[in-house]
DNA sequence: CATGTCAACATTTTCGAAAATCTCTTTCCG
DNA sequence: CGGAAAGAGATTTTCGAAAATGTTGACATG
């Protein structure tokens, strides 16, 4: 047993996406993750030239860790790579966010049938309490609009929440594909902040997908996670024309 | 109309994962590229430590392009970064082996269902004569089963068929999450060349799901994938216990 | 004998400058 | 006037060396 070759020994997991609270100890690293959050919360705009210089001085380092940062998000697709021309703050398409939604949807019913299956105890004990967390967020910010931190703070619980639901699947590439894709799905939702009021709270379909989870109804818990894909959607996708009108006149 | 900010006017696509057809103009791309089929086709060893000086002799580069084309192959997997510590060859995990055979299972039907019910006619053929490459190469293998070309183009045309059955459906988060995916297949499926005879030629449920697809027959094409995926897994799962023997008398 | 500390070494990470590539303007010719 | 060619300028990409970090083994200590 001793000698095995160590490609047995080790435990698994792909260890990709690397864990939103864990600091990167190299500067590249941490570069990466303030990147993310400067796209994701549109400090950068969509399609902005993201150059060396400026973003030098923007995250005081030299060129190598900011290279190796860019290759990380761009892998990410928050920003696209053009050789020799350089970074781009990955722009905003409309269809894009539709594919991100229905992909979600599709993986996270089928991550939901799998924890639903397989979840422990201690699934059901975070879930519930994720979804406490959200519901006290949603209480505060329906209290006060306009505040962008108890709205980071929302979109953060929000975040969890569905992470919860999808964690007891126990399947690492899931959870990573989740990752990437809720990060994109953020960016949209948080684009629309500047264009609409927030879309109508949906924590009660939260509450009742969570409760069909705990009852390891599978069938009802997949059809309300369906339902309240669409239900969003249907949302971004009037808001989209409001948008596109917006834009349209302003031409 | 004509000044639309660039973010609207700019096709869309996430342009993430690097075709594989065309090269990129960076020695970094190049790297990587190369990095990838290395690793993929066991020309480095799971678990092998990747230090800058050996890969940097192998490759030719210095450790600028050749930090960042590791970077990028961390991104999807196929090594992991640890801090100041470097990177090594993602090692072989039989559990992860099936989440990814799992998890392509569902996206491949998820993707197969929306092709039936938006390909056009360019997906017909592509599929169609992505099938009869496949099924020539197969003929080919079985004919000398130790040739290491042919069990590669076997493998190529065996991608492409997959790929051509899920590109109908028109979205690219989709694809993009498939070439990540069958990466890590392939590699798993190549570890087992060493050890046993290749799996049983499953060209003709290959043309059961074509013919399923071709006929717009959502349900039985999704079910015919469903039973493909499954006894792939029960074979491997054979095979790996007949692995995990091999290594267990070594030691 | 086990445990902790320190120094020397090996390796990764970062920096700053040189080389390569692209872009934009100007110029020249049909 | 239109379009190709050329050159200046800006930007990215790459290299090689310096700085930072982790690792190993010897030595001292409980």
């Amino acid at each position: 047993m001793r000698n095995m070759p160590k490609q047995f020994t080790r435990k698994w997991g792909p260890s990709l996406h690397p864990s939103r609270d864990e600091a990167p100890k190299t500067l590249a690293g941490r570069v990466a993750q303030q990147l993310r959050l400067d796209i994701i919360r549109h400090h950068l705009e969509p399609g902005e030239r993201l150059q060396f210089e400026k973003l030098s001085k923007r995250y005081e380092v030299g060129t190598s860790p900011l290279r190796e940062a860019l290759f990380q998000v761009a892998a990410q697709g928050l920003v696209v790579a053009e050789d020799h021309k350089g970074f781009v703050v990955a722009p905003i398409q409309f269809d894009e966010m539709l594919d991100v939604s229905n992909l979600r949807a599709n993986l996270e019913t089928y991550a939901i049938r799998g924890a639903i299956q397989e979840g422990r105890e201690d699934w059901e004990v975070d879930l519930l309490s994720a979804f406490h967390r959200l519901k006290l967020a949603g209480i505060a910010v329906s209290a006060d609009q306009d505040d962008e931190d108890l709205r980071t703070e929302w979109e953060d619980r929000h975040r969890a929440f569905h992470y919860a639901l999808c964690k007891g699947c126990g399947s690492p590439w899931l959870l990573h594909f989740f990752d990437e894709l809720y990060d994109h799905m953020e960016r949209y939702r948080r684009y629309f902040w500047k264009y609409a009021e927030r879309a109508v709270a949906a924590d009660n379909e939260h509450e009742a997908i969570m409760k069909a989870a705990l009852d390891r109804d599978e069938e009802r818990a997949a059809t309300l996670l369906q339902a309240h894909f669409q239900k969003q959607a249907r949302l971004t996708m009037n808001l989209r024309k409001k948008v596109e009108r917006a834009a349209a006149a302003a031409s």
